[in-house]
DNA sequence: TATATTTGTTAGTTCAAACAAACTTATTAC
DNA sequence: GTAATAAGTTTGTTTGAACTAACAAATATA
């Protein structure tokens, strides 16, 4: 059995684990705002259980299991966003931290159902995907709006950092996950962009802005 | 703050006081299977926070505080037993271990929803009174099928002891929340009794049975 | 009433999960 | 290439929530 605060590890692992799938004890820490020594001792009774890969002074890896645990978790997480959004109409920017306890049920047949009443979705409100019941995602090639040059037309496709405040931003400029738009142009300064939506006039958004909407091309 | 432990006491001792409001340490404890010297430790605990009222040698007893709150766990997992029921479609003897872990969710909001969503509903599915927000239970007067007498005509209202064996029991027996049904005869030797509902023809139930159904008069 | 049994309490232990302090190893800067 | 800084580790403490062993009080029984 594994408990609440180790899933929690996992999923944070994960989450923020770089290429390579590795991570530093110090990362880990600021992430979780947990201290290095605690974490230090963590990943030792993981490693004991054979969810992580433990190196003294090496960086942290998660061990297939740790990866398809790490993964189950993140699912009952986006299933759970998914649900409180399309049936219970709570807003995409609310969901995150009822999601982050719900995420904890030890229940297969909750979320298998919640899964079924949803119609096996494959994305959550923020657009992240929804990892498979084994584990598995399916990730899309999606470019940061950052990236884009003038005159490109893309579709919102997810949102890297789904923060309360972000989100309502986005409530507020009437950007939603589907919403077709066209670059309009950069400013060089600061990396700020006017882009054009069909239904709005025009709009500017910061660097900071941009940085975290994950687009797709057609 | 109230942690998810001290919450399942609270509601352990409000589940099982007797008709003065108490409960000994040796009671809860068996209720709980949790040692006595543990639960002797947390009644000083609750008792610390105002919770509960602690004396040496004497019986338990909660504190106006610790009713509220132990009936606020009440409403929360009846609440989500009705929802599991209504809004997910799971069986009424599914839920109860599902309630258990979701009752201990920190967020209003999300207990709010389902009791708008379930258009603020008076009893759980297995007929036992759901707390209004400031912790008030609206209880009926109910006779156990036991009590009745031959002739009698009543209503099924709610099962005292909700466990899985006995409501799927129910289930294979056709006996569902506002099934009329008529006491045909006891039997004096076992106190098992011959009833009959309008659909199905008569049938024999234990007198563990009967113990078990409350029923409505008209 | 004296004894036995049940119930309640105290004291001390264990484990999980957090912390701080102090130390070690690795990395960066000069 | 050594000193300074950052990262990682060890050791020991704390708190919550469980336990056992041992003792004390209350109740039941002979």
């Amino acid at each position: 059995m594994i408990s609440h605060t180790e899933e929690n590890y996992l999923k944070a692992m994960f989450g923020f684990m770089d290429e390579q799938g590795e991570i530093t004890v110090n990362e880990l820490s600021k992430h979780l705002s947990i201290k290095m020594p605690t974490v230090n001792g963590m990943m030792k009774r993981l490693s004991e259980k054979g969810l992580v890969h433990y190196e003294s002074y090496k960086p942290l890896k998660l061990t297939e299991e740790g990866k398809k645990l790490a993964a189950l978790v993140i699912r009952k997480h986006r299933l759970t966003e998914m649900y409180l959004v399309e049936k219970m109409g709570f807003g995409w920017e609310e969901v995150h931290i009822i999601a982050e306890q719900i995420e904890h049920i030890q229940s297969p047949e909750f979320f298998d159902k919640m899964d079924e009443l949803l119609g096996y979705p494959q994305h959550d409100p923020h657009g992240s995907p929804i990892p498979d019941k084994g584990g598995k995602i399916k990730s899309r090639k999606l470019v940061r709006l950052a990236e884009c040059a003038p005159e490109d037309t893309v579709i919102l496709a997810a949102i890297a950092d789904s923060s309360e405040e972000l989100l309502k931003f986005l409530n507020h400029r009437n950007l939603k996950l589907g919403t077709e738009l066209t670059v309009e142009s950069i400013e060089s300064f600061d990396k700020s962009m006017v882009i054009k939506t069909s239904t709005d006039k025009s709009q500017v958004l910061s660097n900071l802005v941009t940085e975290k909407l994950l687009m797709e091309k057609e």
